[in-house]
DNA sequence: ATAACACTTGATTGATCGTTCAATCATCGA
DNA sequence: TCGATGATTGAACGATCAATCAAGTGTTAT
């Protein structure tokens, strides 16, 4: 039998997701990881050399979980290519409104607080975000020619995750889900533009 | 001669502005802020009662340099009220060439860091983006029917900001303005199809 | 039984954090 | 000339920070 992944570096993970969600990665102690997950710091320092390496576990838990967690149950909830990317914000929408607005994008958060201070770091958050666009991208094209010829579509699909982080920072402190709606708003008027304009190419 | 206004307090919300920017809120310590505004700690504790007042006085700061410094220059250098937002948008990556990608945008960046943390800076963030909404509401007003009837102008406004503080993100840990170049290319395809929808509407 | 190894314990480190405050200095009107 | 007031000085505070490490525990292979 293959050895379990450690219980304790997955319960450090864990703790240090969640708090850095809620108190960003700067305002989160070491010992309150510790405190919350019911670890001390000799194990923690046993699974990871310092703080930035946690926070590197962190974004590659994300990472792997983009799939399973988001995309897949996004996919399975709709057929139609394009109109998952409403699914997906509406997705995101839901999440805002469980937390009040008070959290955000986790990989946002982090983009914004560490991607100087942690040079190391930064190259990980890049991989989430090009992540999130290639997962897009893919339903840009399986959309095919119900999209203009002329439409770049790594371009929507980097347009998509920019709204969607735009809107959410605004919301923040906004406390009202108003600023996101309006420019999902904004992104479906867009969208169905560019049906319109694919429409009259295809006769 | 009315007396100047306080050049150490001056000094001071000039140092902490640009360190806030470079290195974040949490990241900035007290001290160094002391040491590069030449300014001793008493000096500072006279002038702002703690660290978060020094926030919110940076912040009312930037409040105060929107029209004079962001909006007025795009103004005079763009007569088309549409093509102010690009006009903005060009100016804005020109200021991110200027840093090399490193920086970002102030108050977007304070927005995701201290929103929860420091609840009394959370509407002084928020009226930093209303200000710039606002503004940029002002032009698309002046437009007039070159955009539909049907176009929620206010929406519209909210959008651009969006669209730049969301590119602006992706450009931080990736090292390249491409997500923002291809971020208002979208942007830019979604103001012609309306102005096209414009165009038909006025016959 | 024993040696090797992976992991945990938790007190402790030095550095740095934001903040305080008694003392000092500069400027002004009376 | 003499307070009065406002601003500056800078040593010091307790708290907290990330990180260390010698000692101990549990498991496994031999």
């Amino acid at each position: 039998m293959p050895a379990p992944v450690s219980e304790t570096r997955d319960k450090i993970l864990d703790t240090a997701m969640r708090l850095f969600l809620e108190q960003g990665f700067q305002a989160t102690g070491i010992s309150t990881i510790l405190r919350e997950a019911g670890v001390h710091s000799g194990s923690l320092y046993h699974a990871f050399p310092n703080k930035e390496a946690l926070l590197v576990g962190v974004l590659q838990r994300y990472q792997a979980g983009l799939r399973p967690i988001v995309m897949d149950p996004v996919e399975q909830a709709e057929p139609d290519p394009l109109e998952r990317i409403f699914t997906l914000l509406a997705w995101y929408r839901s999440n805002m409104v469980a937390t009040g607005c008070r959290l955000g994008c986790p990989i946002g958060n982090l983009a914004l607080e560490v991607s100087d201070t942690y040079p190391a770091v930064r190259p990980e958050i890049d991989k989430n975000f090009e992540n999130w666009a290639d997962a897009i991208l893919e339903w840009l094209e399986e959309a095919g020619d119900r999209l203009p010829a002329s439409c770049d579509r790594r371009a929507l699909s980097r347009f998509v995750l920019t709204v969607m982080e735009g809107g959410l920072m605004q919301v923040r402190t906004h406390d009202s889900l108003e600023p996101f709606d309006q420019s999902v708003a904004q992104l479906r008027a867009y969208v169905e533009a560019l049906r319109v304009q694919a429409d009259g190419e295809r006769q």
